[in-house]
DNA sequence: CAAAATCTTTCCAACGTTGTAATCTGCAGG
DNA sequence: CCTGCAGATTACAACGTTGGAAAGATTTTG
């Protein structure tokens, strides 16, 4: 049987309660109680019952982290920084997959899960706009993510059309005017492809090129398979194209293997640039040119956030929106000169 | 106010053990009265409180799984694989990054949340044989890795030394001679790199082949810059050698980028084979061959062991080991020919 | 048709903790 | 020496659920 506070009650020979006030750093103990009593937690080791302290507090300390699927390499690196965040101010953090279908998103949003966590971080991928309704849940949430703006809670994203915007200047700087969109969703506005879509138009609006619907290239899953398939596609259709504007790293390392085994010199022949700025894009060959999109930034914002919500702290506060810096990270895929050594 | 059990006892006009019976499928009740408590928790959403479910019954059906870092790909995708095991099993789990360090592992084995999960899967990275006693904890646990064996609690693990000798044979096969054992640890007899190197040495003592000490390579951290380091000095050194076996394939890949920098064909000047399978490796140019190490039965056979110990299934079983199965994958970083199109 | 056996439902207590309010201590002030 | 008051401690109830056993309802049996 486990300790519990009683036990240690018993041994520094006061109340519970007074063990209770002792942990929970309440005002007004003698020093000498409270020496007491940490010296009898100590002995006996006791442990809190956190399931006891729930039900009572209506506290668990546990937050919940939503995400299409852990073996994409962004969403691990953006469950670390959550999960770092959270692990900073005392709550851990469950991960639940959704494999980014809409039902199952529901269904976890809806779940009895919801009443054992203090609140949801939720990247959606699988809802949409005209979800906007179905995601007023009452425990506390914060959105991340493209899917869905203006809904009923706080909403931390990253500058999505700008940085798609920036990373198609980039190779525009670098002399490249046939670039492909890589990764589009023609039919979307609002998501990640549509505002990086978006982006692209814009930059190239800017130089005064016209946007051609042929570069613009349907990719609708974006591992690193659709890239190579959708790539392979292109390149048998013959398209003349001289750079790549990838919506994500994965798409770009997957169609950069296949243009490297079609011939085609990166960056002499096609220039590419990722989003993202996963850690695998600092070892590939060449290393792959792309976005950092804030990802700590992004973690730390939206954790704060939720626990704003949580305390009650942002009580009155109406639904936020925050938008993490990003920054355009340079590597040999746009490389002005034919690639070298690099780190 | 959220709902609880006595509003649904209320409006089905039943009492609230009753309801309890229904929720958890009691036998012996009427097909109406469930009929109509099923209703009752339709019409109002009861969810119950898990809190307080665990406070009664003692279980909250989470588990929880202890890691060094998400975001190395082998264990982004082994939480996967355990995520997705639990889940069928009706368990959340809670990942927790012990960041490979001895102090942190022992601070979570040792903490309050141990409190609130039903179990425990560890895998080790800090402590060492040594530690063996200090695992001891009164939750169940399964063991997974390398670092610990014949402890108190159930061991899932892979056949490091027979897959590596496998990934050497594959090397041999192809006529490779020098080969580099890259990552060893030195001073290591049973992590990972202690059993991994001893796989290396069988493989070449079986070909009547003479172990070079100066072809084992130390690389203390497993990480791609790592292995790209690593090589680096190895190429600096002029040390002659045709094939790598690496042992794990972030090394793998950091050092085949880097040798590719200097020049070197691969498969052709250099075979190199890793080992964990990591997506990644289907999509590096070339592609690389590796170790499939069971990831799937790993993480299968260790939830369902936990739940065996959790249940009190394996009450009076002593502890088990299990070694899943392996298989050398081949693709074009050792292949016979020049490396074509691929998949 | 009563008694026994079975099925179904309910009552009560308990899990370990914390909020509220009450009690108890010691001490200053009158 | 009593009153008042703040500081320190405690008693009690409650959070929502489930296990155990009692109670009530129904069916079977002799």
């Amino acid at each position: 049987m486990a300790i519990t506070m009683r036990d240690v009650a018993q041994a520094a020979d006061v109340s519970i309660k007074t063990v209770s006030n002792v942990i929970n750093d309440h005002p007004n103990i003698k020093a000498e109680t409270r020496e007491r009593v940490l010296v009898a937690i100590e002995k006996l080791g006791y442990q809190p019952n956190l399931s006891a302290r729930g039900l009572r507090s209506g506290r668990t300390d546990v937050i919940s982290l939503i995400i299409p699927d852990l073996k994409n390499a962004y969403f691990a690196e953006l469950a670390d920084a959550v999960m770092t965040a959270a692990s900073k101010r005392g709550k851990v953090v469950i991960i639940e997959q959704s494999g980014g279908s809409r039902a199952r998103e529901l269904e976890i949003l809806h779940g009895p899960r919801m009443r054992m966590v203090d609140g949801v971080l939720y990247s959606v991928l699988g809802l949409s706009q005209e979800d906007a309704g179905l995601i007023d849940i009452p425990t506390p949430m914060v959105l991340l993510g493209e899917r869905i703006f203006h809904g009923p809670t706080d909403h931390v994203t990253m500058q999505n059309i700008e940085a798609s915007q920036a990373a198609t200047e980039h190779l525009l700087q670098r002399g490249r005017t046939k670039l492909l969109a890589f990764g589009a969703h023609r039919n979307e506005v609002i998501g990640s492809a549509g505002l990086r879509l978006e982006g692209y138009r814009r930059a190239l609006q800017k130089a005064g090129l016209d946007y051609r619907d042929e570069l613009a290239i349907d990719v609708q899953s974006w591992h690193r398979s659709d890239g190579a398939q959708a790539m392979r596609e292109v390149l048998a259709s013959g398209l003349d194209f001289d750079g790549v504007v990838a919506f994500n790293d994965s798409l770009a390392l997957g169609a950069m293997r296949v243009m490297q085994d079609a011939g085609l010199r990166i960056p002499e022949d096609v220039a590419i640039i990722g989003f993202d700025d996963i850690d695998e894009t600092r070892y590939s060959l060449p290393t792959l040119s792309t976005i950092d999109p804030g990802r700590q930034e992004i973690a730390e914002t939206a954790v704060a956030m939720l626990l704003e919500r949580i305390d009650g702290a942002a009580e009155a506060t109406p639904a936020r929106e925050f938008e993490a810096g990003f920054k355009v990270v340079s590597r040999e895929s746009t490389a002005i000169q034919p690639a070298e050594d690099s780190a």
